[in-house]
DNA sequence: GGAGCTGTCCTATCGTGCTAGGACGGCGCC
DNA sequence: GGCGCCGTCCTAGCACGATAGGACAGCTCC
């Protein structure tokens, strides 16, 4: 079934390569796809498969350790640090958090009221659980 | 009490001043707050306002008027076009929709299960429609 | 007509982030 | 030892958007 991690960026996305590669690496660890101690994909090997420059993901992988999410190991790999389950998941809460705040604000300042705000969360909550997978990541 | 429409811009923000100019007009629109025949406040002004460039507030003012929801009088200003209120409620549906698909995906992804986005999102409206404003625009 | 405002247009510059391509030292395996 | 892969580092270049500053024509009011 291909490769464990499955990650693609789009480069006129909302956010930067770095930031969507950042991101879905840290989620595929809270969600339990990519456990400690797993090896990552190699800085190359990511950038081809990605589409993004090596440069960009050896960023990200140095960034992430800095955060204590990867470690590395000199001239064998990237590997998922031990304490990683718990910050991604932090982090994950923080920032879905974060973005849902954000977005009932402007959802208010645009006129929605508290009841319209509901009704559509539930409406495409609703169709997500039931449609699966419907694409469209980020 | 100041100034009928009330815009602020995060340089630093998650998308491009651009973007966050013409979506606070659209929403201002969309939620009364600026009603069709009103007038906007000068490229020059709102520049100065907002902190960011003459330059950019025009190419947005430009963007809104093909878009029909601003309409441009020579030598006078640029208003809020007729049929505005509509186009910018629909625009706003959209947008507001779309965001909170891409989030949705985005938890789901993370490993949040239905019953854990749920009851985040009822936490937050909650907490939100409490304290009223909270300040965070974007 | 003249002053003061309006939006528009133009060129140049800057900042940021990704891209491109190459070079280095470290580690595993044969 | 030698080969291959690993992450890292460095210098250039490009793309995009915002910025800076000036110049123009149109409208309004005195």
């Amino acid at each position: 079934m291909g490769p464990k991690l499955s990650i693609s960026v789009d480069p006129k996305g909302d956010s930067t390569p770095s930031e969507q590669l950042a991101s879905q690496v840290r989620f595929a660890i809270a969600s339990g796809v990519l456990a400690p101690g797993e090896r990552l994909p190699s800085v190359r090997q990511l950038a081809v498969d990605a589409l993004v420059n090596p440069n960009t993901v050896g960023k990200v992988w140095r960034e992430l350790e800095r955060e204590g999410v990867l470690e590395t190991r000199p001239g064998d790999g990237v590997f998922v640090a031990s304490g990683a389950l718990s910050r991604c998941r932090a982090a994950r809460d923080l920032e879905l958090s974060e973005r849902l705040r954000v977005w009932l604000a402007d959802a208010r300042r645009a006129g929605l009221s508290s009841d319209q705000v509901t009704e559509l969360f539930e409406r495409l909550a609703r169709a997500r659980s039931v449609t699966q997978r419907t694409g469209g990541q980020r």
